[in-house]
RNA sequence: GCCGGAGUGGCGGAAUGGCAGACGCAGCAGCCUCAAAAGCUGCCGAGGGCAACCUCAUGGGGGUUCAAGUCCCUUCUCCGGCACCA
């Protein structure tokens, strides 16, 4: 007979809810820790995804209820966005009544799973009361000069119709539903993310607990590369064009300039000579070309002479000017310094054109000065060379030694480039915070005076699906007086980006009804950083990127006193089915709601704990879940062996061992999310319960109990109270082992010769190396494998091993 | 190309430089049963041997060490990020 988990879970739940067991407050003397998983958007069904994250956070959230913290440990909904937009077309209803429904269905079933939230924390950003700190966040970030508007070519998904972050295009294509994005000109609203970027970079280094690739993934996207910007004099004239070099060690060996076709100067050179038309063309050929299949990598590198000269400015060289498809105008000055010799794209076009090539660093392979001999650059470090007053130098050392030489001569100036672009917020979208600006013809751009906000999203808008933003055509929100002179003025109509409104959110949770601010000083100060954080990797950049600026935002306006907002962070692996991620167009989901019915919340619980270590894929297998459920009936068939015992059950001491190890080896599991094996470790135990049931097993079973309780939380109360526990097991303490069981007196010592397993013998664990030695010289098995052989070396690892030279 | 991560049985996965494969899944055998299910017990990397046991084995090749899945060098493959980025 299976367990009755149908009866037990829905009973359990009740009991946390009406007690309010996750529910806290600051207090002075506790230990105060914050666990918080990201918050998921309210679709109306969790999926595997959201039980994997869940379930990981709620058995450290209740680990550490019992290691006597005061947990915080919220739950929320990231409730703003285009879903809820499509689905009040689709089913003829409204966003905030469709988005509320779905909020009730999804806490329905995230209480189905038994997890620990403190539900008085909840907070939904589409709820006014949150989105009006959206709109007073965006208001101190306009009075900075960190929210500005302007007009530039910006992403613009067309299935969407709306406008996009650079860090919102995913391989070309708009993040959530993969149409490839075009580009167009509009006015837009940005947050000057850039200003913060030296921060954002320098300070992941502050961040120990924090996956290295994410980390990677951010310094990768913020993208800074030092350098030097250069100044080629142009030849006959005093007009100058700088390029940015980042091998500024090379100089020597630039022997051509290239522009972008589109550099600006390049037209007004050109201008008379006889290569004009021929340039001319070519310019015309790659703006014709497509920019993805311009950048893409195998295309040949093509390029023109101008017939125009300029002088390298280190040696007073004249040198030629091109122009070429593989120099963009995106990225440095739009013009580049070719040293052939030492970069392979460089090399490729001189061959191909024919250009002069000459070394000025000498690496350890090079035999000949000659470049005639080169067949591809050489790109490693080595010793200047035709290099003035540079020759012999370690590159690296001349690079920083010539850069600071030109600043001092003025015909160079060290910088650094960046990859990072402003954040583009604004959307043309209904469902999301409206941006609090109104347009006037006289006063300008106006910011929506702070007593004034919310600025509310009216509620009688019409989803006609048919484009264009929705808010355009509701005339009372649009046409307002301006704040400041009183005449006809025009509201903004965009609304943010829904990534402006989690950029924030796991402040709120720490004083989610406070109306005097986005969040309560005080409480911050108590509750924050995030302990621990855990979401998918999708966000190592989005998400968490713009958190991170915002939090460091917030410390300079002295609204808190750290400059990271997560401590810790696990980014747990996805669930696949068969090899694949789940989704519906391959129609292989597996619906959690199914899971539980027939198995219930433990198990799902258990196996996906127990399936794989958090941070990896895991893969699904329901034959997996039978052997949790297994497991689980198993360990509830324990109690037969501790209720109505008879008198006087002998209490076996190696079990006691066994129990007390295990208690050691699941808490540090739990310390480092190793709840695979601190679950394996259980099942241990339990099969050495299994083998001792003639003997008194109460105190391994109460090990048991405590010790699966973050997994298995429901299974584990109502075994608790079976035992006669009056409170909730969420009252009792975490298990202590004691040093006496996992002390050994006698061991068992493999006995190795030349590093091979040969014997075992059992010594007592504080045996002399004399007596050891004598011990193992005299076992039989020893003797044999020695047997006429010299003993070279006798290598003996204190309670470990022996290990015999012969 | 640069950066980050990973390669261990049929499968998921264990192993502070010290007995490779814990625990689970699948498989095989037995017990229980009229029978089945459930449960319980045992076996379960490959090759050799009646057996005791031996040999090989952590992507490949080197190395350090008494001892390497683990450290170092090199190489291959896969996954992720960035990229004609100067």
């Amino acid at each position: 007979m299976a367990y009755p988990f149908s009866e037990i879970e829905p009973k359990w739940q009740k009991y946390w809810l009406e007690h309010k067991l996750f529910n806290v407050e600051p207090k002075t003397g506790h230990k105060k820790y914050y666990v918080l998983e990201m918050f998921p958007y309210p679709s109306g069904k969790i999926h595997m995804g959201h039980v994997r994250n869940y379930t990981i956070g709620d058995a450290y959230s209740r680990y550490k209820w019992l290691e006597g913290y005061k947990v915080m440990h919220p739950m929320g909904f990231d409730a703003f966005g285009q879903p809820a937009e499509n689905a009040a077309i689709k089913n003829n209803t409204k966003p905030d009544i469709w988005t509320h429904k779905c909020i009730e269905w999804m806490k329905k079933e995230l209480e189905r799973m038994g997890y620990s939230y403190d539900w008085d924390r909840e907070v939904s950003t589409c709820d006014d009361s949150y989105y009006k700190w959206n709109q007073w966040i965006f208001l101190k970030m306009f009075e900075q000069g960190l929210a500005y508007k302007k007009g530039s070519n910006v992403n613009w998904c067309p299935s969407c119709e709306t406008t996009l972050a650079n860090e919102e295009v995913i391989d070309g294509g708009c993040w959530r539903c993969h149409t490839k994005v075009e580009q167009k000109d509009l006015e837009q609203w940005f947050l000057k993310i850039t200003e913060y970027r030296d921060r954002l970079l320098e300070d992941l280094q502050q961040l120990k607990d924090w996956p290295e690739r994410v980390k990677a993934m951010q310094s990768n996207w913020i993208g800074r590369s030092r350098g030097v910007e250069i100044y080629f004099r142009l030849k006959d004239s005093d007009k100058t064009i700088p390029v940015f070099t980042t091998r500024a060690d090379t100089i020597f060996g630039a022997t051509y300039i290239v522009l972008a076709p589109e550099h600006p100067l390049v037209k007004e050179i050109i201008k008379g000579k006889a290569e004009e038309k021929e340039v001319l063309s070519f310019i015309d050929k790659v703006s014709a070309e497509n920019k993805t299949v311009r950048s893409s990598e195998d295309v040949k590198k093509e390029g023109v002479f101008t017939g125009c000269y300029c002088v390298n400015p280190v040696n007073n060289e004249t040198i030629p000017i091109w122009i070429a498809d593989y120099v963009l105008m995106e990225y440095g000055t739009g013009a580049i310094m070719a040293v052939p010799t030492h970069d392979q794209r460089d090399f490729l076009f001189a061959e191909e054109h024919n250009l002069p090539m000459r070394i000025v660093i000498h690496g350890p392979g090079i035999k000949t000065m000659d470049p005639e001999y080169l067949n591809a650059a050489y790109e490693g470090n080595g010793l200047q060379v035709n290099s003035g007053q540079f020759n012999g130098l370690f590159n690296e050392e001349a690079k920083i030694k010539i850069a600071e030489w030109m600043e001092e001569e003025k015909i160079g100036k060290i910088q650094t480039h960046w990859r990072l672009r402003d954040w583009l917020i604004s959307r043309q979208r209904y469902w999301g915070t409206p941006i609090p600006i109104i347009y006037c013809q006289k006063c300008g751009i106006v910011a929506v005076p702070y007593e004034e906000l919310p600025v509310k999203l009216p509620e009688d808008v019409s989803f006609t699906g048919e484009g264009g933003s929705p808010l355009g055509k509701v005339k009372e929100f649009v046409n307002v007086p301006c704040p400041k002179c009183k005449s006809p003025a025009r509201r903004e109509t965009d609304t943010m980006a829904t990534f402006f409104d989690s950029s924030w959110y796991f402040l709120r949770f720490s004083s989610p009804r406070f109306n005097n601010g986005p969040f309560d000083k005080e409480a911050a100060k108590y509750w924050m950083p995030v302990d621990q954080y855990i979401g998918g990797i999708e966000h190592a950049i989005l998400h968490l990127l713009y958190s991170r600026f915002f939090t460091k935002f917030f410390k300079d306006l002295n609204m808190i006193d750290f400059d990271e907002p997560f401590k810790k962070l696990l980014t747990q692996g996805m669930v696949l089915k068969d090899g694949e991620v789940m989704s519906k167009s391959r129609g292989n989901i597996v619906d959690p709601d199914s899971i539980i019915k027939n198995y219930g919340a433990d198990t799902l619980r258990l196996y996906i704990l127990f399936a794989a270590p958090p941070e990896v894929e895991m893969e699904w297998s329901e034959r997996g879940i039978e052997g949790a459920f297994r497991f689980l009936n198993r360990v509830w068939r324990l109690l037969e062996y501790c209720k109505d015992q008879p008198q006087g059950k002998i209490v076996s001491f190696e079990l006691r061992k066994k129990t007390h190890r295990t208690i050691k080896e699941v808490s540090e599991d739990l310390e480092n999310f190793k709840f695979n094996t601190a679950i394996s470790s259980v099942m241990e135990l339990v099969n050495a319960i299994y083998q001792n049931v003639d003997k008194d097993v109460s105190e391994a079973v109460r090990a048991v109990i405590l010790l699966l309780s973050p997994f298995v939380p429901h299974l584990m109360e109502e075994m608790w109270q079976e035992l006669g526990n009056k409170e909730s097991i969420l009252k009792a303490e975490w298990p202590q082992y004691e040093d006496k069981f996992i002390r050994e007196s006698v061991i068992v010592m493999p006995i190795q010769i030349n590093g091979k397993l040969r014997s075992k013998i059992e010594v007592p664990i504080d045996i002399s190396e004399q007596k050891l030695r004598e011990f193992v010289l005299d076992d039989d098995k020893v003797k044999s494998w020695i047997q006429g052989q010299v003993v070279r070396n006798f290598i003996v690892v204190p309670k470990k091993l022996v290990n015999i030279v012969i």
